[in-house]
DNA sequence: GTCTATATCCCGATAGAC
DNA sequence: GTCTATCGGGATATAGAC
């Protein structure tokens, strides 16, 4: 058997690296990035910690591969969602009902975003990388807004990044915010009898948004103060 | 001068106690609870690393004086708006805005949110003082929902925590995600030339959606696949 | 490429005088 | 109530053999 053919080991780099990875991406979505131990990701590993340093050179590497993985994971899965084929207004649900659902299977995504805020995107900054794989979603939303403005369909001129703004908003924060909603006001948000509910609000305040005129004051302001 | 009477004092103990904790809110707001570090309060503070320990026993538990502060400091504001003189369709836009002014202007109480979450709730769990002062919100909204419906404003039945969900995730992304959006798609959310335009596409979403009527597919699904 | 053992630093908490 | 000096635990990162 030849040395030239490593695929056959059980343990090749890329499979290490990859399982480096998957177990990285618990811990600092349990923890942040300063509350995740290296030690106790190297201890989830098949591999060692020394293999760690070896393949990212440190934790901060590691921690920024971890980020651009993820990012790359969802900007994919919405870029294959067909929605050229489908009317703005359909091509919109269509986004957010997906939005919504990566968003509630993937907390980890989530709160890896979080503490990526609380470290004020310091990591994020330092990566191309991250800018150009993030671009896809808002040539997406560009598209479907111009379609719908085109047809008459969307009466809002809207920024696309204002309104992916506005989806990641209502989607995430159910997700984000869990456990302080939950431990204040008794309601888990991730309730499987709830989701139902909240999506069909998502997607109607979102939509219905976009499909209403707006105006000065458009909204029963008459006879107030 | 009697010593019955320590108001007269350069350092009484209260005002020793408000300078700690309101250098520890900026200090666990920058860096969360893992990433803050007590010398660096103690550093800041008018007295020293010492009385931080005499006063709150230690890091844990100046953290939950922090929270605790905080929270009370958004519930008093609110509790404070006047709301019932108003109509409920006035009322809630001005819960919306006075959120999104409160929101804004203090970054500080949405990351010590978001990293709470990244803890899992867990501190915030162990007081029941929290749970206790964050009623009031769910108080009001209940109020303001129930008069809506009542003369037929509202066309929604909209649970008021899922209706706070929706206010607090519209008002606090912004805030809170403003550094990864600022990083990946090269827009400051909270460029002042934007607060206009967010604060009415926020109002006009909430409200719009609780006055207008919905239904299984309301909105242009005719002729979808 | 992989392991164990360890160097080095940093941080939360405390001792003990005044 | 306030200060300085320091202990002890634990974390990142590395050394060095195989």
């Amino acid at each position: 058997m030849p040395t030239s053919e490593p695929k056959s080991r059980k343990n090749d780099p890329e499979t290490t690296k990859q399982d480096i990875l998957a177990v990285a991406t618990e811990e600092f979505a349990a923890y942040g990035l300063a509350g995740a131990r290296v030690d106790a990701i190297a201890e989830r590993t098949k591999t060692s910690k020394r293999m760690i340093y070896y393949y990212f050179g440190g934790k901060e590497d590691l921690y920024l591969a971890v980020l651009e993985r993820s990012y790359r994971s969802i900007r994919v899965l919405e870029s294959n969602l067909g929605l050229g084929k489908l009317s703005p207004v359909d091509a919109l649900r269509r986004l957010i009902e997906s939005t919504f659902e990566y968003d509630e299977k993937n907390p980890d995504f989530i709160r890896l975003v979080a503490g990526e805020n609380i470290n004020r995107a310091e990591h994020i900054r330092r990566s191309t990388l991250l800018r150009d794989v993030n671009t896809s979603i808002i040539t997406t939303l560009t598209e479907v807004v111009r379609r719908g403005r085109e047809d008459g369909s969307f009466k809002r001129d809207i920024d696309p990044i204002d309104l992916h703004m506005m989806i990641s908003a209502l989607c995430i924060f159910r997700v984000a915010n869990r456990y302080t909603f939950g431990a204040l006001f008794r309601r888990d948000m991730l309730d499987p009898t709830l989701t139902d509910t909240h999506r069909a609000m998502t997607c109607e305040m979102i939509i219905g948004y976009m499909t209403s005129e707006g105006g000065d004051a458009p909204l029963c302001l008459t006879g107030a103060a």
